[in-house]
DNA sequence: GATATTACAATTTACATTTAATGTAAGTTG
DNA sequence: CAACTTACATTAAATGTAAATTGTAATATC
């Protein structure tokens, strides 16, 4: 039995519950951990044994938003009908995420976006992830003929790169304040076209 | 007669020659007027007969590279040939420079960023340039009958955004490192075949 | 034995002080 | 009179220092 009266794991919720309000309110540069451990009522010491670091803390909010965004894509990428629709509904529902990631908890995607430029483990996981996804609907796409790919992960790619100014956090902080949903629509429409088209 | 001996062109010229060295050697950060000013063998206050401000110096260099990156791609959209080409290879000309520039002289290039960031004027003048002449191109390649496009004004729209990961400084510089002309001539590819495909 | 505290070292941040750089205006020079 | 200097005001950078924060280890508690 811990002297605080809970267990590891509600230490840990409890602390990131505290970490994701006091950076909504303070910001990410004023973010304390000894701020955290006295909402907690315990020292700033005893979160060592529950996170390497300071960043971990961060780093798990982070994880955990991705984590939701995978599940919430793989629902749309589960839907039925047209595999075209899919995909434009994925990408649509990708970048809608992520814009009101940034527009309603502005400091908290910069945590992001810092893991982001780390290139910590669980950005890369989830970037497999996304293509992964991806590269399912382009090959549901093709085995009902809807696509005619002659490479699905060279199709991904072109398509994950063609929309980058949609997805990639910095895109998404430029454009954060105007609606470029039917921009994005076109793109990936032109792009499943050309991906289909003669060659 | 000024009492450097110089006319105010060539005080232009060596200010602008010996900012590019100092800024080149010591670092955009450490970039100090008062160093010019010393080169030069005058006071900094003379330097504002001829520049508004600091940053006026920075920004003569990087519209001057913005210009001259300028008429590279013109002359480059202006060889003979199947529109369908030109415009990939045009793609390809301004990536490769804005690539070269990040590896070659990155603290310039930071300069040239900082510029994009403020949308300074220039800078919107040369996204301008590349959009007008992107659009020849596409209505070049529609006049010859190469691409079929619904509307010039849209397609130039869809391929500036599906290549933003090839010449956005950002993205330019995230991706310094690697040899993504090919990948870029894929999505070019595509995107121009999905124009002209069905609809 | 896991969880916490205390005590301490290493690092950061905050702030006050100084110094240097930037920008302006009035006056000087070729 | 355009181009410069000098002199000065404003702003920004550097420096030094105290305080706070972060991270670690040894020890205590449930």
């Amino acid at each position: 039995m811990p002297k605080t009266g809970l267990s590891s794991e509600e230490l840990v919720e409890k602390t990131i519950e505290i970490t994701m309000e006091l950076v909504r309110r303070h910001g990410l540069d004023k973010f304390r951990l000894v701020d955290v451990a006295r909402e907690l009522g315990v020292t700033h010491a005893a979160l060592y044994n529950h996170f390497p670091d300071k960043v971990a803390i961060l780093d798990t909010i982070s994880e955990r938003w991705l984590s939701e965004m995978d599940e919430a894509l793989v629902r749309v990428a589960e839907t039925r009908g047209p595999a075209r629709l899919a995909i434009i509904e994925w990408f649509m529902a990708y970048h809608r995420r992520k814009r009101n990631k940034v527009r309603g908890d502005p400091e908290l995607f910069r945590s992001f976006n810092m893991a982001v430029e780390a290139d910590k483990p669980f950005v890369l996981r989830h970037l497999q992830n996304m293509h992964d996804q991806l590269l399912r609907l382009v090959e549901r796409g093709a085995e009902t003929g809807e696509l005619d790919v002659p490479s699905p992960e060279g199709a991904v790619e072109a398509l994950l790169e063609a929309t980058m100014a949609f997805h990639h956090p910095l895109m998404v902080l430029e454009h954060k304040d105007e609606d470029r949903e039917l921009l994005l629509q076109r793109v990936v429409s032109v792009v499943l076209a050309g991906l289909s088209a003669n060659r």
